[in-house]
DNA sequence: AACTTATAATTTGATAACCAAACATTAAGA
DNA sequence: TCTTAATGTTTGGTTATCAAATTATAAGTT
């Protein structure tokens, strides 16, 4: 039992921190995080449609829709008509998109490279095994 | 470099996988995210005034000032005057407060349960492990 | 003591992020 | 054809947030 609270506790404080992190680096740039997010999704998963981004983002369709606005209005993703289906709309990181998603990325990097520093190289492999069977499970 | 990408990836999904359980978990209650994590804040450090509030929470003693007094409004928090420093006040959480607390950390217990169970108990104690390693440095 | 600077918290004014529900359009099924 | 379902947008409203201004008190300096 009490290592469960052990667990908790490290995992609470591991989000905290980088959802710190995340502020931080994203701070001085021109996006905001609902922005940076959408980007990620796009940068990571490819072209989508609506719902599918509005999954993937936790939030509304509604919410993706201003969101998407925003990022075609900097110049940041587009919209194209979906082929099969009139009512549904593509969306697409343009090339500066892709630049931002690749800058944002590095620092994902950065910061993994960083945590990788402090662990051994089975620690790392280990961590990586672990996480994988986590994120199946929750 | 590979393994970067892999660590990164698995980071990300897991922070990813965390902030929807967590915003699923307080959706059918009344409490928004903020005041939730305001209560969690109070929960694990104690009584503190609105300055380390703030820190803790990562936002601005302004932002921090609204959420207590949202708390305040529903009777789970309470400000008293700092007793040497009449300019500070001093916030704590009711014993409703207090049950809104536990009611939470009894949904992360049983999240953390289910994260250990499939996971060796080796696993459990180097997760725990590294993610303290990982939590000191980032 | 008087003055200045720093600090704790609040308030103000603004924007961003979000949801639920209503709406318009198109697709799919009966 | 008619009905139901699905995709995306819009609307109306709340919450979350910040930066900057404000108030009150503390601490440091002359």
């Amino acid at each position: 039992m009490e290592t469960i609270e052990q667990l908790n506790a490290e995992l609470v404080e591991f989000f905290n921190r980088f959802a710190s992190w995340e502020a931080s680096v994203i701070q001085p740039g021109p996006l905001t995080l609902a922005e940076t997010h959408a980007i990620e999704v796009l940068g990571h998963h490819g072209r989508m449609n609506m719902k599918n981004m509005a999954q993937k983002l936790g939030v509304t369709t509604g919410t993706t829709t201003v969101t998407v606005d925003r990022l075609e209005g900097s110049g940041l993703a587009r919209r194209t008509p979906a082929e099969n289906d009139r009512r549904s709309y593509i969306i697409e990181l343009t090339p500066e998109g892709e630049d931002a998603f690749l800058d944002h990325h590095r620092h994902h990097l950065q910061l993994a490279t960083e945590i990788a520093s402090v662990l051994s190289d089975e620690e790392v492999a280990l961590l990586i095994a672990i996480l994988e069977k986590v994120n199946g499970t929750i």
